[in-house]
DNA sequence: CTGAAAGCGCTTACAG
DNA sequence: CTGAAAGCGCTTACAG
């Protein structure tokens, strides 16, 4: 009953216990006949080596964790969310290292978390969507165990081992003006991403820039991300500021939000309004009518984040990755198409 | 720099690490004056024990794993995952135990996933959305580690010791159809949900025994529980079998999906067409017209499942959960209320 | 109430 | 190539 451990097959294999860990652990000096003896006792015995005895002896994990910083449902309506996390397993994939994910939101919740790591159960950190002024990354700020950043860099003390993965948002966000502007576009209004992360704060800085003089804030309605969010600012946007002939949002469902509410009033896109979303999630492609945007590579992005922190933990400095973003052209900024339901 | 051990809170207390030891653990028999120094000295260092050396000791891991068969962008689109999880997260707020989330998909993952278990990684097992076929379950069947499902049993070998805490799927679907029926409806057709899932199939199955000898292939679709299924599905169905005059759906975002064809179709809800949703999210009250459904408690759902699978892990014998349903009637298939948007 | 000691199941220099 | 032994950092009977 009681689970086999080392010393059962040391005894089965007829060796040492020193040498059933060398064949495991696949150290280069071992004689087959005690390969092979040690192997048959594990298959024989479905011997899986104490994970716990492992970590203690060695000081190492083989685990990294996840961070998330808030669980709510907007976060789990983001197929963003879905992507990186794929991607990072992919990441993964070939190494055996665990991948553990873990929330903040509440209080409670991210102290927990940050008790989690303190406490040593992992060895490297993934954060997906850091938040400006985010309680779990604060927590860590001392922490020796490295970290990667799927965001812009929070103006908060990081760990002193981060890098950064992830993509050029003011490069994105001017690519879409650029965009609208060379559609005709004279008054492009902005619906935001959730202030509460740090891209936000950057793609609508980067939006003011570009407009430079002709900025008004009555331009700019913030959102969440969500469909709801844009459907909610697109039905303020035109009554506060009328002339508006375009709309860039910082996210595809917040476009299809308001491609909805502009459809409702009678507005026709692109014929006499252009949106343009931000990610390039399929939603966008099936959208109606189909959704210019700014594509983002989600999962390379999500893959190199993994790869990178694998390559940190091996004791390698990486560099930082930003991914170029790139602009994808559909219906909705394409006066050409004039979309129907039949045919 | 070296991280501090037991060893250097007992010299800093001044007492044996045994002490130390029972002081960490709440041991009922300790000096006041070996506890304040103990605790003084954890403080000062910011001591945290060792989780690995812990568990080494105790043979427990503190550390229970959430099950999800795949994580799709459905699965992430689900709000019924989102609450589900909140709701674990509450039910383990108290205990200190630690959440890790494992999902399946891929073959790789999916063995991934059993191997973390087999390896001792944690204590007890809530799995969110066993498929017909889990191969994570399945991969599981001789674990001793307590198993609480959310949702009906699959029909394959489940670890000895499991609980279910779900709802009453078939209860719900004829309160559904119940209702439906006394608001005149004569032809009710019905979207699916991912046929994967067990209780897909079983909400079929409750439509299929409700209609008895008036059950019609043709009125059936099946669906993955996301908007565009539903829209797909209800894009299918009118055409095929003619005189349908309701429509209910394994859940809301399908009915939502179906609601919004429904209205490029110019059929009017609920004047010529009576729609239900299932689950009762947000997104159910917040639609036009605001949809009629069956509210199940999701979070309590979750609660609950932490709370048996702690029971479990403490040694008592739980009993399974089956919560009821409840109807909630709104403008979907409400006569009297002629939706506007203008008041 | 508390110390000394054994033990949890591994890994890894150290000799040979 | 391999065994014997020390050590990782805790917990927990066992005495006292």
């Amino acid at each position: 009953m009681s689970r086999t451990t080392i010393n059962d097959i040391a005894a089965l294999a007829g060796v040492s216990k020193g040498t059933v860990s060398r064949v495991l652990n696949g150290h280069p000096r071992v004689s087959e006949r005690s390969q092979e003896a040690v192997w048959q006792a594990v298959t024989q015995t479905g011997y899986r080596a104490n994970v716990h005895a492992r970590s203690l002896a060695t000081g190492r994990n083989n685990a990294i964790a996840l961070l998330i910083a808030a669980a709510s449902e907007q976060l789990f309506n983001d197929p963003t969310f879905a992507e990186l996390i794929e991607g990072v397993r992919d990441g993964l994939l070939d190494s055996d290292l665990s991948l553990v994910i873990l929330m903040g939101g509440s209080e409670i919740e991210d102290h927990r978390t940050v008790s989690y790591i303190k406490a040593g159960h992992v060895d490297g950190l993934i954060h997906l969507n850091p938040f400006i002024d985010d309680p779990i990354t604060a927590g860590l700020a001392d922490s020796a165990l490295p970290l990667v950043l799927c965001g812009p860099r929070p103006p908060i003390p990081l760990p002193r081992r981060n890098w950064l993965v992830t993509m050029d948002d003011v490069g994105g966000v001017r690519q879409a003006l650029d965009h609208l502007a060379s559609r005709g576009a004279r008054t492009i209004a902005m619906i935001g991403g959730d202030p509460r992360g740090v891209s936000a704060g950057i793609r609508f800085q980067a939006y003011r820039d570009w407009l430079g003089p002709n900025f008004d804030p009555d331009l700019f309605e913030p959102g969440d991300y969500g469909t709801g969010s844009g459907n909610v600012a697109f039905g303020r946007l035109p009554d506060r500021r009328p002339g508006i002939d375009a709309l860039f949002c910082a996210s595809d469902r917040m476009a299809i939000g308001a491609l909805e509410t502009a459809y409702r009033r009678g507005r026709h896109v692109p014929g006499d309004l252009l949106v343009m979303g931000f990610d390039d999630h399929q939603i966008a492609a099936q959208a109606d009518p189909p959704l210019s945007t700014i594509h983002q590579p989600i999962r390379e992005i999500g893959r190199t984040a993994a790869s990178t922190l694998l390559a940190a933990m091996a004791g390698e400095t990486p560099s930082d990755k930003i991914f170029p973003t790139q602009l994808v052209v559909r219906g909705s900024t394409w006066p050409q198409s004039t979309p129907t339901d039949s045919h």
